[in-house]
RNA sequence: GCCGUCGUAGCUCAGUCGGUUAGAGCGCUAGAUUGUGGAUCUAGAGGUCCCCUGUUCAAUUCAGGGCGACGGUACCA
């Protein structure tokens, strides 16, 4: 066909599970993660950002390998043939910081982390390679206070974002409890022959809140076939020792020390599940005297996450509200953070085990179900006054304005392309600028400026339909002194705000 | 990974039972408007109909494969 030659042209793309935040989206989850920060620093957690690559064995059970050189991680091998990846979350890199500078950290050691990590695995809804995540973690306090402290901060930090008391729960439980469960129905955590067996039973009774008791009882047993076809194989787990565990996980009650009473039967004769239940009423304890009820932070036994490597409380913060979408599918965000107590991991580095206890906050989960609640500032992202350029000849003059509103402290910028003063007018509205300042002939003959409110204007403009008073309104913008354009684009800018 | 749906303009989508110039709305550009965005009217630009192979005189349309998107499920440190 065509001789001619072909120049390559890459397509314009994206990774697929990856995504571009545009100005609104920065801007927004930026306020957003500042409060949680002021909430993470008001509980005395200090910050410590590692990077974001790491030797793959630091990071954990993952080690690319020929089979599967990037199951579940980015990898990649450095010069000198060393395996570097991808952070998966910010725990891994946390048990490393600690277990590199042990001997010089003020212990316990508390810090927050916020950033981005990477998965390596199949995007879904509201599910990205690439995510935020914000963390906050105690190392070597072995005490429940330290537990029970990141669950008043989680609370603590949905309500500063202004969810509502109600609209989201924290849910706790405590691992042991399930551990001591296991044990009373033979599958005891320190043995090997099981290992499958309560690895498969965990994530079936993670499951709850979505199958149902009668799916989780399913995967507890043979298996469950989905509706897709698709069969799923289940813990293979005796009627009598799925009846054990059913009756545990289906424990709940309002009022934290019900449930504590509930799960005392349950527990009987076994002093691992007994010990997690004290750990629980130490909790209960210290939140009730913190102010802390059983509308914000709930025991629910059916928390028990999905990994394997807790070893106390585990807990999830769940929004509980329900949103309908363009479609009119009703859908819950369901959990946007977690926690627990992971006595085991800086035991990798060190071969001593040293407790720690942290959570972590879903960011980009939670901004969207931020978004659904109208949390998200939609003003966030305002764009600077502008100041057109009129003539050629005194752009100095023009550039000489912005310097005054910089001055200032008015965000404000000099027209920087070269289209006439309409397409100028149209770069100001697409960049939401509150302001437009018009310095023309007349303006130049009299000293003065025009100031021009775009935003005062738009909100008119839904009011009027003749086209004659449209290009007559003016109500819009003032002229003024040249000497006035600071002090009136400020009092302008006040107006504006006050006006939202 | 498995199952399913889908892929046509920048976006949302129509359409072609295989046949000449593939459409709409929104958006974009320009004009109506002697210096003015956002309302209204008019005009214009913009397409490898996802890619490859096959069937056919002829494929955007049919078939196979690939890639991608979406949804469910599994995994999720």
């Amino acid at each position: 066909m065509s001789k001619k030659q072909k120049t390559f042209r890459p397509k314009a793309r994206l990774p697929r599970g990856l995504h571009d935040e545009k100005a609104f989206e920065v801007v927004a989850q930026r306020q957003m993660l500042e409060q949680i920060r002021q909430v993470y620093e008001l509980y005395g957690f200090e910050p410590l950002e590692t990077s974001a690559l790491e030797y793959a064995d630091v990071l954990g059970k993952f080690l690319p390998d020929q089979d599967r050189p990037n199951e579940g991680v980015f990898s990649f091998q450095d010069d000198d043939d060393q395996w570097l990846s991808l952070r998966y979350d910010l725990t891994a890199p946390l048990a490393r910081y600690v277990a590199q500078n042990y001997d010089g950290l003020a212990k316990p050691f508390r810090r927050y982390q916020v950033g981005p990590v990477w998965r390596n695995e199949k995007p879904g809804p509201g599910r990205y390679r690439q995510f935020i995540q914000f963390d906050a973690d105690t190392v070597a306090a072995p005490g429940m206070s330290a537990d029970a402290e990141l669950c008043a901060m989680l609370s603590d930090a949905m309500e500063a974002l202004g969810i509502p008391r109600g609209s989201y729960e924290v849910r706790v439980n405590n691992r042991k409890i399930l551990d001591g469960v296991f044990e009373q129905i033979g599958i005891a955590l320190d043995d090997p022959d099981t290992n499958n067996q309560r690895l498969t039973a965990l994530r079936a009774i993670d499951k709850l809140d979505r199958l149902g008791v009668n799916g989780v009882r399913a995967l507890l047993g043979k298996g469950r076939k989905d509706e897709s076809g698709d069969f799923t194989k289940g813990a293979e787990l005796s009627e009598d020792q799925i009846e054990k565990v059913m009756s545990f996980v289906s424990v709940t009650a309002e009022a934290r020390l019900d449930v504590c009473n509930a799960l005392d039967d349950i527990v009987a004769g076994n002093e691992t599940g007994k010990s997690g239940v004290t750990e629980l009423r130490e909790i209960d304890a210290l939140l009730t005297a913190g102010g802390y009820g059983s509308d914000q932070i709930r025991f629910d036994p059916s928390i028990v996450r999905g990994l394997e490597y807790y070893t106390g409380p585990v807990y999830e913060v769940e929004l509980t509200f329900e949103t309908t979408d363009e479609g009119g599918e009703v859908s819950r965000f369901g959990s946007v953070g977690s926690g627990g107590r992971y006595d085991g991991l800086v035991e990798r580095f060190k071969g001593v085990r040293i407790p720690a206890t942290g959570c972590s906050i879903g960011v980009s989960r939670l901004f969207a179900a931020l978004q659904a609640l109208g949390k998200v500032d939609d003003q966030a992202l305002r764009g600077p006054v502008v100041v057109l350029v009129m003539d050629q000849a005194r752009v100095s003059e023009y550039q000489k304005m912005v310097q005054e509103l910089r001055q200032a402290g008015i965000r404000s910028e000099l027209y920087l392309g070269g289209s006439g003063m309409k397409a100028q007018m149209k770069y100001a509205d697409k960049r939401q600028a509150p302001i437009v300042v018009i310095e023309g002939e007349d303006e130049l003959a009299n000293d003065t400026v025009t100031l021009k409110d775009l935003a005062l204007g738009a909100k008119l403009s839904g009011e009027i339909s003749d086209n004659k008073e449209w290009r007559e309104s003016q109500a819009t913008q003032v002229s003024v002194p040249r000497s006035d354009l600071v002090s009136r684009a400020q009092s302008m800018l006040d107006d504006d705000e006050v006006g939202e």
